[in-house]
DNA sequence: TTGTATGCGTTATCAC
DNA sequence: GTGATAACGCATACAA
């Protein structure tokens, strides 16, 4: 039904070899690689990937693996790495796990039995003897954002307690002390890098940590408008407000909204990742920008690198600076 | 290297046939049923979907075509569809064309040289001819969302006239005259829709459709929070609005709570999909509910059974209705 | 029921 | 360089 290779080598009057070999890039005789090449323009001849993978063990797939399918976060650095993979003509399985554990080495063994040539990770949460079974069988892993810290693989990390000290910092210059934080999950090593940063910059200032100042959001945007209606609700306010993530940032500033707290006359703000509105909302958050283009990018390059059996540096591990975005919504007090 | 059906044929001491029947399901001698079963055991065997791929022409991967990788309202379904076609072990490969016509058509291609055993595709932006190769080559195709008028397919579509006329209709039954709509763009048909459902349920009552309660935001958060200040930083002022998907509806929301509008004193609001803050927000919003689970797992199944090669009832047309979640976001004018 | 042999579309290893 | 041929891992028609 789907022409072969076998009928471009019929039609062009050569040898199956030649054909493959042609594809494969290697030197053709001129006259052959002209009649070759007729052959499969008339014939509209596509090379099967299938038995391609079948003969060279290559399924020109990658996973990927994120938490969430709606988690906007992770679904801009898959973009990323999409438009970075499929310049080479490999594809990636998408999976999300729903926060379940269970699931996730479920997903680990499927993209397994699928042969993909490589895998990315979005997670600390999983247990190593899986994983072990991917280095066994030489596929190559590449961790993105959350760190597994005992795990020896390529990652590409975020820079999250530098981020977090340099938001803190900047409030303490404007001369804040009731300083406090969203965080996200405790144990999550995203959440836990920039809580630290979140320390450092108070211990930097001689400034004390203080159990009201810090509230948990679950990196989600109920969890965020939650927590910041109690810190709002009682007599003890914070006078600046540090959310460590895109959605926990989106539920704060609605609670924010409709509690009217005016922002930064009564509150200075700094939130994380504020894709959509960013230049929209006034007053204008200052934020923290994660480059998400750029660890897909990063992700995607290092593991067709390792797929391509190219090990120079292993483990690579890239740890990318944020941005901070100075807008409008923090304030020097007096 | 991996461990073969031969390698287990060997081991069980029968013919590479039988250990491929009894993965097939066909029935063995009790005796070497169990010989097989104890072999497999032992060598870890895993079937190598890839070259079974070769022969049955299949791939098990089904092609999932969104526009956008972060629009939570696709993914949401995403993530339906791939729970219910993981059940039958086939995978989904997922791409996005980022509302770029031409990169859509290229990743419909891609899909293709990847052999996809099916296609589910939100848009309705596409070539015929492409799908056509996809018809030509047995390619089941199921089209969500976003119905493409002309083509004849199988169709997971919502009911988005009538989501929109009982939302007009609310507001008409409180007395409201000044409804406004935040639509997506006209090029849509999903958009057209649900104007026409807002114009039919105005034309139902007698009210005039006035184009200065019409506005069009995309369907971004950005555009619903810019058509939402436009539409209040005028002299006449809409007492009711309705906004047409999700993201419109979050940034009319900033741009409400920005304006420190009352809802719903001063304007009354029905939006559409508020995933995250639903119960959340104050006021809380009455907002229209579209059944993504549920589409995604038609869709999914849909797809299973064509791949399957049963077209009983083709085309399929689903057309699922919305659900109002009245929440306290509508008031009654006098 | 079972074993044998052939083929799926491709790559790779031979001689030539 | 090129052509013939043997794999890759599995499914299946056929004969037994």
């Amino acid at each position: 039904m789907a022409v072969t290779i076998r009928d471009v080598a019929k039609r062009a009057g050569v040898s199956l070899g030649t054909v493959s070999r042609y594809l494969n890039g290697y030197r053709l005789r001129e006259e052959n690689r002209l009649k070759v090449e007729k052959a499969i323009q008339e014939l509209g001849f596509k090379q099967n990937i299938i038995a391609k993978g079948l003969k060279s063990n290559r399924s020109m797939t990658i996973g990927v693996v994120i938490d969430d399918f709606t988690n906007i976060f992770c679904t801009s650095i898959v973009t990323a790495i999409e438009r970075t993979v499929e310049k080479e003509n490999y594809s990636i399985i998408l999976c999300d796990y729903e926060g379940d554990t269970e699931k996730l080495e479920q997903k680990l063994n499927f993209l397994r039995d699928r042969f993909v040539d490589g895998l990315i990770l979005f997670s600390n949460n999983v247990r190593l003897s899986i994983m072990d079974e991917y280095i066994r069988d030489g596929i190559p892993i590449v961790i993105v954002n959350e760190d597994i810290p005992g795990f020896n693989t390529d990652k590409v990390l975020v820079d999250n307690a530098g981020a977090s000290f340099r938001a803190v910092e900047r409030f303490i210059h404007s001369n804040h002390t009731k300083i406090a934080i969203i965080n996200g999950p405790p144990n999550s090593w995203v959440s836990q890098q920039r809580f630290e940063g979140y320390k450092q910059a108070l211990e930097a200032y001689n400034l004390p940590v203080e159990s009201r100042w810090i509230k948990y959001g679950n990196f989600t945007t109920v969890g965020g408008y939650l927590a910041a209606k109690e810190f709002f609700e009682g007599a003890d306010i914070p006078t600046a407000l540090y959310v460590t993530n895109y959605y926990m940032t989106l539920g704060a500033v609605m609670a924010i909204h409709e509690l009217n707290i005016k922002v930064p006359q009564e509150l200075s703000i700094i939130g994380f990742d504020y894709f959509e509105l960013s230049d929209v909302i006034k007053p204008s958050l200052t934020v923290i920008e994660q480059p998400t283009s750029k660890m897909g990018e990063i992700a995607g390059n290092l593991i067709l690198k390792r797929i391509k059996g190219d090990y120079t540096g292993y483990p690579e591990v890239h740890t990318l600076h944020t941005r901070m975005i100075v807008r409008d919504s923090v304030r020097a007090i007096s």
